[in-house]
RNA sequence: GCCCGAGUGGCGGAAUGGUAGACGCAGGGGAUUCAAAAUCCCCCGGUGGCAACAUCGUGUCGGUUCGAGUCCGACCUCGGGCACCA
């Protein structure tokens, strides 16, 4: 008997499928089409082990699609920009262009060895010119149709490296190359109008049924439609121009719990103020430190600044507030100015406390709900209850003294509009997409500045504008910036001579479009209408949870933008039609520090016994997210060279759920190797059963509840239930001593079944038990319904919910007479100790309980 | 800090509100073998008991229900996101 070898017959199957043309995508009007799509990855150098279980899945899908006589469209790309190449350009001297597509052969060949069933004629990497003037087109579409702006914003600079950094490369405040405290900086950037679709892309969530509920969830805070009112405190003796601040607020039912105001160092009241002031200049410079992230304002100590000034309060012009300045109020989200209600928010009791200012508690808990309740000024915490709660108002001044939050924010309202203080508005969190980056490895952004006309998208017949080849990174900042002759063209407009953007894109928007040049890779348009309309939308997108809101976000916007300059039908608005969203595979992070304590990260096999090749201890953080700048990554390379691809698959798609992150060991490929070992002898065996067995029968009703189960599994995205199930059905086939015929049958259908998980065995076995043509290609099985009801059922008999004995009844007996049969029983009778059964609960087929 | 998840044997996990622990790993025992590898078979949540069986048990505390891993409330721990990592 041979042995099984996936060094084999893996490249075999490999290149029949490719001559064969198997996966190459094909309009086909007579057959349901279905596009199955997993997040592309960014080029890194490797695939790590979170990719092998992603694509595999995919996989899964879409070979099962094929079996089930769709037109399957699986394309596969690079998400090619990106900071890591200038990273990588800056530490290693190499071009990031070299560089990444050195990386995408290196991966694509890695790839090649996982048998995917990828359709390659189209891929594309979002650094091809080819894609990125299509892009580029799109901008300039976009430009004309009121999409995308100009405006300032800050970024986060490095006043030594003269640079501006990402988030990321903000470590403690500071540079993470320099070290130097880093610096709000602001610029003039471009942004996209994805504020403007706010409304639409809340209520379309509610008809995204097969997205998952958490996604929705968070894309729905992070949208944060809120109704509140808008109104302006008069400010005494403010200076010249500011005579108000207005504020918006979702609780305008606390107004009379009022103490402060509050406003963003970067407020225009704040801005004048500064001038001839100090020591408020040095709060507010203090403020602009900070990182721009939200996490970091929000996590920063809570500070102010008495400003002096005193607003009155709308409801009584004798009552006054301190307006402060506060370093955790942000410019961008409603008016940058708040009233603080310490009784009634955390944050503004902890600032109340501090500063020594009044706390009113507008509302307390209802009438017999006390309980423990204390007074916020009395030191108990901030009361802050469900709006929809009923409470009982001590400061109201609309509507009822007991009523819910809800309830009292809209009589607020009205009564705040009735007397001519300040509306009722409608405000959304979500912010308009910045796209400006000041970096190289990017797409440009195709416009020109000139001295006269302004700024002027470039012509599209010269698109693409191309990055330069001919660049150094040898300082730091853009090279654009400083590239000698790069940025100098005519104007486009006039002809005189200009300056190019030298702004780059956000990788966000290469990767927000991805999916619909995929349905024609080559267009000379960034899509063709007649494959759009076929193969659009994505029927199943499979990528991180980590991408739930941004890159989710920014792509259902990018759909809808693209749809209204014509690229995409009406049908497409809402692109991906189902999400799942699968687990992250986790690993220990390995980590020493360097001579100034910064961290330095280890990959895990330049570990080994908690020890580096040097002999240097490491220290051991507990598992995260695989990334490669914690270098906590597994290389599946080494599991494929010793073990194949079908086990590496079988072994990512086995024990956990495929929505559940999964921590990495080296436990179980060794189980799923042996696994498909057994197979592969029990397939042997077949043509040498004999011609007569017993429990033929047996065997095939137990082959057509494997051929539900595993469906299901598929369907379902239950791909650990579906492998567990053919353990199980391997291990009945095992046993069974069934004939040839049987046995054939059998093992030929757990071949298919085991085809979307373990293509290449599957196509073995099917060739050696005389399969017709490629599995790839055959019909998906279908179970015999008739096959799947047992006659008679185990039903438990629980007395007082707690299962005591079981009984055998044939599937249809009647409540009746299974009422009689357990009462019949020893356990029962002993229970009831010749009494009653209070109550008894019959559910048929399912369980009997007895309650005494 | 805010938003969203997840917690079940030694481990990964299974379980339409209905027998908790399927399936796999590790472990124990056995068969085969001169021996080993490979393979095959059996056992395998805790406690008590020779056993039958009893009892406890799904992060913690409380609630709903004839019945809760599953539903509700509070909390704890871990993970993801927080707009320039992708």
């Amino acid at each position: 008997m041979s042995r099984y070898s996936a060094a084999e017959i893996e490249p075999k199957w490999q290149s029949t499928w490719e001559e064969a043309g198997v996966f190459t995508a094909t309009r086909d009007e007579s057959r349901p089409k279905y596009y199955v799509l997993e997040m592309f990855p960014y080029p890194s150098g490797n695939l790590h082990i979170g990719h092998v279980r992603n694509y595999t899945m995919g996989d899964v899908v879409a070979r099962y699609k094929l079996a089930t006589g769709h037109a399957v469209l699986h394309p596969m790309g690079w998400d090619a920009f990106g900071l890591p190449a200038e990273n990588a350009a800056q530490e290693r001297k190499v071009h990031p262009g070299d560089w990444t597509y050195a990386n995408i052969d290196n991966m694509k060949s890695q790839f090649a060895r996982l048998g995917l069933s990828l359709d390659w004629s189209r891929e594309f990497a979002t650094c091809d010119p080819e894609y990125y003037g299509q892009q580029q087109a799109m901008f300039i579409d976009f430009l004309e149709k009121g999409l995308v702006y100009r405006k300032n914003a800050v970024v986060n600079w490095d006043p030594v490296d003269m640079t501006v950094l990402a988030n990321e490369q903000v470590e403690d405040g500071k540079g993470w190359r320099s070290g130097a405290p880093v610096e709000r900086r602001e610029l003039t950037q471009w942004f996209f109008r994805i504020s403007d679709y706010s409304e639409e892309l809340l209520d379309a969530l509610d008809r995204l049924d097969e997205w998952p509920e958490k996604v929705k969830s968070m894309q729905r805070n992070w949208i944060g439609k809120s109704r509140g009112l808008q109104f302006a405190f008069s400010v005494i003796d403010g200076p010249e121009g500011h005579d108000r601040v207005e504020v918006y607020t979702t609780r305008p039912d606390t107004l009379l719990g009022a103490s402060f105001i509050g406003i963003s160092p970067d407020h225009p009241l704040a801005r004048q103020l500064e001038r001839d002031d100090a020591d408020l200049a040095a709060f507010n410079a203090e403020c602009r430190r900070m990182g721009t992230s939200e996490e970091e304002m929000e996590k920063a100590e809570k500070k102010g600044f008495d400003t002096g000034l005193r607003v009155r309060h709308p409801f009584d012009t004798g009552w006054e507030l301190p307006v402060y300045v506060a370093n955790f109020i942000l410019m961008d989200y409603g008016t940058g100015a708040i009233f603080g209600c310490p009784a009634h928010d955390p944050r503004d009791l902890e600032f109340a406390r501090k500063y020594e200012l009044p706390v009113a508690t507008v509302f307390a808990p209802a009438m017999g709900e006390e309980g423990t309740f204390i007074l916020p000024e009395d030191g108990g915490p901030a009361y802050v209850p469900p709006k929809p709660e009923t409470v009982r108002y001590i400061k109201g001044f609309a509507g009822d003294e007991a009523q819910t939050g809800d309830q009292a924010i809209n009589a607020a309202i009205a009564f705040c509009e009735e007397n001519g203080v300040g509306h009722g508005v409608t405000k959304f969190r979500l912010r308009d997409w910045g796209l400006s980056r000041q970096r190289y490895w990017g797409c440009p952004i195709p416009v020109v500045h000139c001295d006269s006309c302004g700024v002027v998208p470039e012509k599209k017949e010269n698109l693409p504008v191309e990055l330069p080849r001919d660049i150094d990174f040898d300082q730091p900042g853009n090279p654009l910036d400083r590239h000698p002759t790069w940025r100098d063209v005519p104007c486009p407009a006039c002809g005189a001579s200009a300056r190019r953007e030298t702004d780059t894109m956000d990788t966000f928007v290469d990767s927000s479009w991805y999916y619909a040049r995929f349905t024609s890779p080559r267009a000379a348009t960034p899509t063709d209408e007649t494959d759009a309309r076929y193969w659009m939308n994505v029927d199943q997108y499979i990528g991180g949870v980590e991408h739930a809101i941004l890159h989710l976000l920014y792509s259902r916007f990018f759909a809808r933008a693209m749809n209204e300059c014509g690229h995409l039908p009406d049908t497409a608005r809402e692109p991906f039609d189902a999400l799942f969203t699968q687990g992250m595979v986790t690993h220990e992070i390995y980590q020493t520090r360097d001579d100034q304590g910064r961290p330095v990260y280890h990959f895990p096999h330049e570990v080994t016994n908690g020890r580096l090749a040097d002999g240097t201890e490491i220290e051991v953080i507990p598992s995260a997210k695989m990334s490669k700048s914690k270098r906590n990554v597994v290389d599946p390379v080494a599991i494929i060279e010793r073990f194949g691809a079908d086990t590496a698959r079988w072994f990512v798609l086995s024990d956990s759920p495929p929505d559940r992150d999964v921590e990495w060991t080296d436990a179980g490929a060794e189980a799923a190797s042996k696994f498909l070992g057994r197979v592969w002898r029990l397939a042997q065996d077949v043509p040498g059963a004999p011609e007569q067995g017993e429990g033929d029968s047996d065997l095939l009703r137990e082959m057509h509840r494997a051929i539900h189960d595993v469906t299901m599994g598929i369907e379902s995205f239950g791909f650990n239930t579906s492998v567990a199930r053919l353990y199980a059905f391997a291990n009945t086939f095992a046993k069974s001593k069934a004939g040839r015929a049987a046995k054939m049958q059998a093992m030929r259908t757990m071949a298919q079944l085991m085809a979307p998980m373990t293509p290449h065995l599957a196509e073995e076995i099917w060739e050696m038990l005389g399969g017709e043509g490629l599995i790839a290609q055959a019909d998906w099985p279908k179970a015999d319904e008739a096959m799947l009801v047992d006659d008679t059922v185990t039903m438990p008999i629980q007395i007082n919910g707690k299962r005591r004995t079981e009984i055998e009844v044939p599937k249809d007996m009647d409540k009746t007479e299974i009422e009689s049969l357990a009462l019949a029983t020893d356990a029962v009778q002993k229970a009831l100790a010749g009494g009653e059964p209070k109550k008894l609960i019959v559910v048929p087929g399912r369980i009997v309980n007895v309650v005494v």
